[in-house]
DNA sequence: ATTAATTTGTTCGTATGTATC
DNA sequence: TGATACATACGAACAAATTAA
């Protein structure tokens, strides 16, 4: 495998796609959640692991945080870190 | 039991949760005084010994400290001890 | 009277997160 | 992109006062 941070081989962030990579990585970690890489009020990497994870600017991994936000997937600790919603 | 010095099975501080662990210690704290493990006026464990028994930094004990300190639950006497309120 | 142990007070340095500009 | 600010946490060291031996 070429990592065991990563999801799988489909989580690479495709920049020249028709969709947004904001919105590519809120589904990657949207499925992560789901597959229970981190349970319910545990914390999922911080921004910067995120960045370096997946070649992202940090704007970039925060416009995707925020989704996960609205959608209700997780929720932020300011100073804290960002978690899993329960439920 | 696990421990006599124990609150309960639930007091184990999380270190990577939401809720800082100077706010849970603080709400551990403030249950223990309700409960009645120690009385008005009566002195709660020095910073060393919640240090041992919760596993925190002497900074963040009196981080927690100062939070019951500013919300009326104990006060404090320099080289003396921390006490319950009365009342 | 001395000494040692205890307990709170204070300060510094390092690290990690998010927030903001 | 980069820099700075805030809040939190840990570790260490030392001071000051009290208490116990």
């Amino acid at each position: 495998m070429s990592s065991d941070l990563r999801f799988g081989p489909d989580d690479d962030i495709d920049h020249e796609g028709p969709v947004t990579p904001y919105r590519q990585l809120a589904a990657i970690l949207t499925a992560r959640i789901a597959r229970g890489d981190w349970g319910p009020n545990r914390p999922i990497p911080s921004e910067q692991r995120l960045v370096q994870e997946y070649g992202l600017a940090r704007s970039t991994v925060r416009r995707s945080i925020r989704l996960l936000v609205e959608e209700g997937t997780v929720f932020v600790v300011p100073q804290r870190g960002t978690f899993v919603s329960p439920r």
